[in-house]
RNA sequence: GGGCGGUUAGCUCAGCGGUAGAGCACUACGUUGACAUCGUAGGGGUCACUAGUUCGAUCCUAGUACCGCCCACCA
């Protein structure tokens, strides 16, 4: 209901005339997608910022959005259709077949945009945006077009990375290395014209069919002679050259190296230097593809074995082909060895296939031009990382950054706006009519033109999110506003995937960044370290947090966790902490309401009298300036802990408790003013941790003040308080007297076991008249908190335990009321402890270099310390000489 | 192979050149009119190890050990 309210009211929605803008894009998570912890985290912190800035008066745009995250959507709708047993994705045909994604996205598409709305999301929901939207894809296909005419975009056939399971090429970055156990083949090749062999050593022996050449290092000694000779390739018949090249390392393997320049991007490099034939022997699913196929009989001899290999191995899947010609070798007595070997495969990140570097057509960005304004700006630090380490990362992709293959053989995507003429010829345009257009100027007449088939990688779009999300291509007052946003808030597993690729497409098409800031935060991940996953099956549902404990305690132990490590492992326990602490903030207005606190026009804290409110509001003070430097600064969790150190343990525990003497008393003016100080800090404390917990301040905002004025306002609107120099010395060193005197009081009745109920006078002895008048006006307070009977001053009596405060001794007569053996036990033990404290004191303040060097507060601090320790030590000596007395 | 991070209370984690912190858990006492989703008090740490810098190191430097992440490569 409130989270409806904000909406209705048009709260989240930017436009504050005047003020300085300040924008934040989401990083668009997939449209399709459920809320995890990745997006609680990143959205709570996004959040924070953005309330906390829309408090300060900034014109506030948090522009959200999702994206269709090609591959992932696709495979979802696939999988659905197979658990449906309905017709698969080529059976319906491309058309239907987005059709049905598009109807998919339709039905869940808004599932993640509740579930963010729960979690407290303030965006501007009415500038929603989708990756595939009119708008975006418009953007896509101008910089498209834009990005290929000035070469910057290109279409070359080379080796990607190819996943023979979903069908479709991937960027390296979606390839993962995985460690397998596998072997290593030694395999003897026959050295033409004699009868000896050259081994070479193979991991993947399947790979031999396409073999062009044999490596050697041109130094290694052992095959030097062999350079420039021959070798038949076994059961295929090719005759390919031994060359020479840096390359083939002589420690590695047998120092001699197949090469396959179309299948393993080393070779393909060593296949250019020395211009060998590439033979590809694979199709797109990665089985072995040798009838009809021209590159493979290409420079093949007559030769017997050739009918046995093409027939028996033609069409089988490349593992299942690797024994057949591993066993086929073996007979032929051409395998060395084969020992066992662990070595990285390859392996796509969504499908799991072990990726085949593969000979095709793709389309690339020249990823390593766009870098160099990208590397300059955050050199130049007009994009600044937070924490700046990253910075590291960043640039050592950055500067080797390798063409981007960003084409898909997918259906869910942006087609690539390219259409080729009837001879090939490609035209690349924004639109169908203006591709027409350009092939009938160039042919003389008008052609069918076919359209490139293929659709871009899901990162090209997001690459473009900061503008295109803003109107981009058009000259939009939101884009002139609103761009360069101010900061992006991301996790550190997609600065590759996304931030680079915003900062190079940013400094290309704006000429300027998509962001000022960076930050960069943790991932949270299970207990393993590994990223949280449902297939793992330990990952612990936001949303399951937010009904068990609310969206307040999820976000505040998010923010409170947001320290700048790498990894958060969530503990349920402190979500509770959390909601209790809600809780704690529930009662403490409920208290504040009881006794009639409420807010009061006009009233102004720096003009009260009350020594305690004049306390708390320097306390309220401080704590402003610690949560504003600290969110100013991205440190999340200082300015969590900030809020909570002071709502919990400064306002409920002291303030509440030292105020209750002085409305239960009769000064009416002392009354009312402790009325009106407890709303305002109250409201001041809602509104410092209004950021992280929007829920229940904005519920306790409305309801402290509507048996008065009312509000006029939501919370989520006010603004967040300037400091006034509220800060007072003398009340502080007043209350934190008192505060001290309590606590020892408490903490000696304790130790000694009085019981809870048992009252005892305390009396004063040696203050001074200050500090007698300063008990004297606390007595109600001291009484009251210290459970004590009586106050008074003058000589402690006999057999009364002492404790000393600053230049008082405190002497509570506990005699008969007492364990007497423990007590002087305790004290016993308390001189021991002084005596040593005493001891390193002397020792640390006998160093003539601590006393030169040290500044001299810390040389001050130590003799204050000794002096202190020194008192309390004869004073406990003498305690303990009188509670013996006692008998 | 290159890079980055971690190692602090039983657990999950902050912090920091000047006597170690939080939450949870634990122990004892407590229902005093905001709060038992609570209060008060308490126990529990050679801040991984070694050497150095420093008057002083948990903190800075170098190294060691273990854990983890990223990138590259692997015949």
């Amino acid at each position: 209901p409130i989270y409806r309210a904000w909406e209705d009211a048009g709260a989240f929605a930017p436009g504050r005339a005047g003020a300085k803008p300040f924008a934040i894009v989401i990083p668009p998570p997939n449209v399709t997608g459920s809320l995890h912890m990745g997006h609680a985290l990143n959205n709570t912190l996004q959040d924070v910022l953005v309330r906390f800035e829309r408090m300060r008066g900034r014109d506030v745009l948090w522009q959200p959005g999702t994206d269709h995250a090609g591959i992932a959507t696709q495979m979802v709708v696939e999988r659905q259709l197979m658990d449906r047993q309905e017709p698969g994705r080529r059976a319906l045909g491309r058309e239907k077949f987005i059709e049905r994604v598009w109807q998919w996205k339709e039905e869940s598409g808004n599932t993640i945009v509740g579930q963010l709305k729960r979690l407290g999301a303030s965006c501007d929901w009415s500038r929603l945006r989708f990756t595939m939207d009119e708008g975006l894809s418009r953007a896509v296909r101008k910089v498209f077009v834009e990005l290929h005419r000035a070469g910057l975009i290109y279409k070359d056939k080379r080796l990607v990375n190819w996943d023979p399971e979903l069908l479709t090429a991937i960027s390296d970055l979606e390839v993962e290395q995985t460690e397998t156990k596998g072997h290593l083949w030694h395999l003897r090749y026959p050295i033409e014209g004699t009868a000896e062999f050259i081994i070479v050593a193979t991991t993947r022996p399947e790979t031999m069919l396409g073999d062009t050449a044999v490596a050697v290092h041109p130094d290694d000694e052992r095959y030097k002679h062999l350079i420039g000779k021959n070798v038949i390739l076994p059961l295929v018949g090719r005759r390919i050259p031994i060359v020479a090249d840096e390359y083939s390392d002589p420690e590695k393997g047998t120092g001699a190296v197949k090469i396959t320049p179309a299948h393993d991007f080393n070779d393909f490099e060593v296949g250019k230097r020395h211009a060998l034939p590439m033979i590809n022997i694979l199709d797109q699913e990665a089985k072995l593809a040798l009838e009809g196929n021209a590159d493979f009989v290409r420079g093949v001899d007559p030769n017997p074995e050739l009918d046995w290999t093409l027939q028996e191995l033609h069409g089988v899947f490349r593992f299942a082909g690797r024994k057949m010609i591993v066993d086929r070798l073996e007979g032929m007595g051409l395998i060395e060895k084969i020992e066992a070997y662990t070595h990285a495969v390859p392996r796509g990140d969504r499908s799991g296939a072990v990726i085949e570097p593969f000979l095709t057509d793709q389309w690339y960005v020249d990823a390593k031009t766009l870098a160099v304004p990208a590397i300059d700006a955050v050199k130049r630090g007009r994009t600044v990382f937070v924490p700046k380490n990253w910075e590291t990362t960043y640039f050592h992709w950055m500067e080797n950054i390798q063409p981007w293959c960003i084409s898909r053989q997918l259906w869910w995507g942006h087609q690539i706006p390219a259409w080729y003429g009837p001879d090939g010829k490609i035209f690349v345009a924004e639109e169908e009519t203006d591709a027409g257009a350009a092939a009938e100027a160039h042919y003389g007449k008008a052609v069918t033109l076919k359209r490139d088939e293929d659709v871009l990688d899901t990162w090209f779009s997001s690459a473009l999110w900061p503008f295109s999300t803003l109107g981009w291509p058009d000259k939009t007052p939101e884009l002139a506003r609103y761009y360069p946003t101010d900061v992006l808030i991301t996790g550190f597993d997609i600065i590759f995937f996304w931030v680079a690729r915003m900062m190079m497409m940013g400094m290309h098409v704006m000429e300027e960044v998509p962001f000022r800031d960076v930050y960069i935060h943790a991932l949270v991940r299970d207990e393993k370290g590994q990223k949280m996953s449902k297939s793992k099956g330990n990952v612990i549902d936001p949303l399951e947090l937010i009904d068990d404990y609310g969206a307040d305690a999820l976000r505040f132990t998010l923010a409170a966790m947001a320290a700048q490590g790498r990894d958060i492992k969530l503990a349920t326990s402190r979500v509770e902490g959390y909601r209790n602490f809600a809780t704690k903030l529930w009662n403490a207005a409920r208290f504040s309401q009881m006794n009639e606190c409420a807010p009061q026009a006009g009233f102004d804290p720096s003009k009260a009298k009350v020594t305690v409110n004049r306390w708390i509001a320097g306390e309220s003070e401080r704590a402003l300036a610690s949560i504003t430097d600290a969110l100013q600064a991205f440190r999340f969790n200082e300015a969590a802990s900030a809020i909570y150190h002071f709502i919990w343990h400064v306002f409920c525990d002291w303030y509440l408790e030292l105020i209750k003497p002085v409305l239960a008393g009769n000064d009416q003016e002392a009354i009312a003013e402790t009325r009106a100080m407890t709303s305002w800090a109250l409201d001041r404390a809602l509104t410092l941790l209004h950021p992280f917990m929007p829920f229940v301040t904005e519920e306790l905002w409305a309801k402290l003040a509507s048996e008065t004025e009312g509000r006029k306002s939501f919370l989520m609107l006010a603004p967040w308080p300037e400091r006034q120099g509220l800060e007072n010395a003398e009340a502080d060193a007043e209350i934190s007297w008192v505060i001290r005197l309590v606590s020892e009081v408490r903490s000696v009745r304790a130790e000694m076991n009085v019981p809870a109920a048992a009252r005892v006078p305390l009396v004063i002895s040696g203050a001074s008249a200050d500090t007698e008048a300063r008990a004297k006006r606390h007595e109600g307070t001291l009484l009251r908190l210290a459970r004590l009977e009586t106050l008074s001053f003058g000589k402690p009596p006999q057999g009364a335990v002492q404790i000393v405060l600053d230049e008082a001794t405190l002497a509570l007569p506990l005699a008969g009321v007492i364990d007497v053996d423990a007590e002087s036990k305790r004290l016993k033990r308390e001189i021991d402890r002084l005596g040593s404290d005493i001891k390193a004191i002397d020792a640390k303040l006998a160093n003539e270099q601590f006393v030169s060097r040290a500044p001299e507060h810390v040389v001050e601090e130590q003799r204050e310390r000794r002096v202190e320790a020194e008192a309390t030590a004869a004073r406990l000596e003498q305690a303990l000489k009188r509670l013996e007395a006692a008998v």
